[in-house]
DNA sequence: AAAATTCGCAACCGCAGAGGG
DNA sequence: GCCCTCTGCGGTTGCGAATTT
């Protein structure tokens, strides 16, 4: 079999993202979602491959990353995880919320590591630690992975320290079911949401489907104002994507990336979308 | 003050699994 | 069952910042 390159090599940037980059990758997955990773860049308007732009929409630019440094019980909780699962680092950032593999990989092998350099894990010690392992036998079964993601929208549901939460699915998965780029929706579409309800602290918890009123009213709407809503995505509709969208979509400030070191909220990047030449 | 070294983090790479045709 | 595409994961690298010499 052979492996379908992961970049064309002819004119792909790779490197460091600009912030017109993320700007551009945000609007589209805010929009539409990722709906195809590979497709996306082309739609966008980035000059990237797929691979790389899910790594810095879900390393980055997701809402509700938690950025800056470790508390002491998040420290616990890797070295704790990391003793039973060994490097499954996917499944000890699902306990962390907030936290992504690369950012747990990263301060584990910068930080933890050589703090415990002189105790081997319990996870090495009887074979879990998978890093040293046949890659084969690395992975985790797919009751495993079901189990992690469960508990990863537990966490956000539940063990948040701010969980005020509405899971709202994006546009992205009203993409016409006639287009066959658009079958592998993932869980990556769901644009988690924060009630702005900040005088309460009683934040209730509601989880909202693809079959969302609200949303279907607004593609509705907007199929019925643009023909062209699927072919030319994020050009011509700025306008309405913002003033209808930015007000189902209220990140709290802290789940909106930082953005030439200020901390860029929807209405801030509708502003900047204007300016751009697109 | 300048050079050398270390550190932290973002991003890349290659592989495996899932799923559709 | 095979082929192919796509996503997700973990290991690794490279670069800029910070610290030391």
């Amino acid at each position: 079999m052979v492996r379908t390159p992961c970049c064309d090599k002819t004119g792909l940037r790779k490197g460091t993202w600009t912030p017109e980059e993320d700007r551009k990758l945000m609007a589209y997955v805010t929009r539409y979602g990722c709906w195809n990773w590979r497709q996306l860049p082309k739609f966008a308007g980035l000059a990237r491959c797929g691979k790389s732009c899910r790594l810095r929409w879900m390393n980055y630019l997701r809402p509700n990353i938690k950025r800056g440094s470790y508390s002491k019980e998040e420290e616990e909780t890797i070295i704790r995880l990391h003793d039973s699962l060994g490097n499954r680092w996917s499944a000890i950032a699902a306990q962390l919320p907030g936290r992504t593999d690369n950012e747990v990989k990263n301060h584990w092998h910068t930080t933890l590591k050589r703090r415990f350099k002189h105790k081997p894990s319990a996870a090495a010690k009887d074979g879990k630690d998978n890093s040293s392992q046949d890659p084969k036998l690395r992975r985790g079964t797919s009751r495993e992975k079901e189990e992690t993601k469960l508990n990863d929208v537990d966490h956000l549901l539940i063990s948040s320290p701010n969980p005020p939460l509405i899971l709202e699915s994006s546009l992205s998965s009203q993409q016409p079911a006639s287009s066959d780029q658009n079958s592998s929706i993932t869980t990556d579409n769901t644009v988690v949401t924060s009630k702005l309800d900040s005088g309460s602290d009683d934040n209730s918890t509601t989880t909202n489907t693809n079959t969302d009123i609200h949303t279907d009213t607004l593609l509705e709407a907007y199929e019925a104002e643009s023909s062209n809503f699927w072919t030319e995505p994020f050009f011509s509709d700025i306008n309405y994507m913002w003033s209808d969208v930015s007000s189902v979509v209220p990140y709290e400030a802290d789940q909106f990336p930082l953005l030439d070191g200020e901390i860029l909220y929807p209405f801030d990047f509708y502003d900047q979308l204007q300016g751009l030449d697109l």
